[in-house]
DNA sequence: TTCATTTTTTGTGTAGGACAGACTATGACG
DNA sequence: CGTCATAGTCTGTCCTACACAAAAAATGAA
């Protein structure tokens, strides 16, 4: 039991894997592999990390979200660094309309009030289908762009969130009163997946479809998923992975929930996370688009009738 | 990179230490010391763990949230450890009334829209203070002790709480409109702190006091909150911690947060991780019931009143 | 180009040891 | 009998150093 020494500014090896959200044993094997990083020593002879490498750990951890590897950038300097960075960004004029730059401009100047304000009179113009497909979903990549690029602060990135799901739950609870209710659909995240708005979104789309939307919220362990699809009925699970969501356990993990649910039941995943997927496992349906979810829904309410009719 | 093996049922290390949150160097600890767990091995020697011992496992890490130390209670086999849990259930037939328990077999007979239509119809019958303070907070406690007994599963609790989020975060945008707006309180949770609904209930019960309440979400890393009290220029910092969170982590975090807060600024605390504190950090408050808020929120008006006369 | 095979890269696993700090028990004293 | 200081025990996190499977990249053949 080793908590953190108060040794001016450098900090142990564990609030640098809280932060970074890179395993003691990776920064280990990093520091002897690449030489970097390379934290100085307590008194007790323990790791301690200068703030200046703890940034460059954070931005090799952004970077290899985005799909770079660690040998390729682990030697280079910060500088190089933030221009692959910012080499990454693409500039879309077509997304990125003034709209969206005004209310990024509220979430960096900490107007809240009046980004709350905007978006809901968003939702009173355009209506909720609208208002998701074309502010909510470009937003949310605008506010992870513009982290990524260290133009937003995580607290800044948090409020947005927090307001957007405010807003999002708020009218998610409006289009549940429908009465049609054809799919049953579960929706969740794996275990480590924080983000909720992805998930929000999709619950919204497809209760405005009629469908009957049970939103077990983030962080579903795998078994966890299969006994609530059974308790509850489901003939769909929807799940979401953000851009940070490992590869490999996403589709580790999906291959898994294949094989423990029966047959009849559909998986539908989507997000960034998966958006680039290699191998797809079988049976598992890719939604890479949030207006793509309409569709869908229609599809599996024809495949559903089709196979009625000869049940 | 040694990813789970399909080895029938035996989990490996990596998927008990996700399941019951205990590191990988507990683990081998543990085994070493007391000899539980004792896993067995796969074709390449990494251990793998049986379900059986994981389920043991997840219950020791429950006794020690409510306070067991690890030597008394890994020794001791299943059975003995289940009854150390019943005994720490107390009955208690003042809270845990009727209408409590029928909502507790809504979420365990998982009838959702009527759990859904209970809650809101109580929003209703109470109003929203008295709706926080007799129900919605009684429910979290007794959800919570359902899931510690086994009662529960995860998927009924997640559900459970997406259900309440969605209540509390409609009723929290109702709440916000009131034009006064005394102090400007920052609420957030520490990293590793999941529990948003702690968070939530004291947002609104602060949001009606009239204060102006900022909600950055659950998970913030002490230096953005030092950020995000400079940004919006906040009074009070308002935290959360539920049972689970260990007391070192939160006493030191707050202590971290006290240094590097300016001093006009509060801290306040509140939720069971704090409940039992031994060694309360200075300037830090400790809220201990929800029903305090409107009382301490008035204090803070008469304070800074008081000091405005002489400034 | 596309597919199959080899090579490199990379993270997670193993073992065993050290020790600071939290907790508990003991004893002295008012 | 309660309170406080001190000694002893418990416990998790950190250390070193090495091994190796799976993913990714590079290579070669069709």
């Amino acid at each position: 039991m080793k908590p953190r020494e108060e040794t001016g500014l450098a900090v142990p090896i564990s609030a640098v894997e809280r932060e970074t959200a890179l395993s003691k044993d990776t920064l280990r094997m990093w520091e002897r592999r690449y030489g970097f990083p390379s934290p100085t020593r307590d008194q007790f002879g323990d790791r301690i990390y200068p703030p200046a490498q703890v940034d460059k750990l954070r931005l090799i951890r952004r970077l290899m979200d985005k799909g770079f590897r660690p040998g390729k950038i682990i030697p280079q300097p910060y500088h190089s660094l933030l221009e692959l960075l910012g080499g990454s960004h693409v500039q879309d004029p077509f997304n990125q309309n003034d709209f969206i730059t005004d209310l990024l401009r509220f979430i960096s100047e900490h107007r809240v009030t009046e980004l709350r304000s905007a978006l809901q009179s968003q939702v009173q113009n355009l209506g909720l289908r609208r208002f998701i497909l074309e502010v909510a979903a470009p937003m949310v990549r605008a506010v992870g762009e513009a982290w990524f690029r260290g133009e937003l602060a995580i607290f800044e990135e948090h409020l947005f969130t927090e307001v957007m799901q405010n807003l999002l739950r708020k009218w998610a609870g409006e289009a549940r009163t429908t009465e049609l209710k054809a799919p049953r659909v579960l929706l969740t995240t794996f275990p480590n997946e924080q983000h909720a708005l992805g998930l929000l979104m999709v619950e919204v789309l497809m209760a405005m479809e009629g469908a009957e939307c049970i939103s077990f919220g983030i962080q579903m362990p795998i078994a966890d998923i299969v006994s609530a699809v059974a308790a509850h009925q489901a003939d769909i699970v929807a799940l979401s992975f953000s851009q940070a969501y490992p590869r490999t356990r996403s589709s580790e993990g999906i291959t898994e929930l294949r094989k423990a649910l029966q047959q009849h039941v559909e998986i539908w995943v989507g997000g960034a996370g998966v958006a680039r997927i290699k191998r797809v496992p079988e049976k598992v349906m890719i939604i890479n688009d949030l207006d793509g979810i309409p569709a869908e829904v229609a599809r599996w309410r024809q495949k559903t009738d089709h196979s009625r009719l000869f049940a």
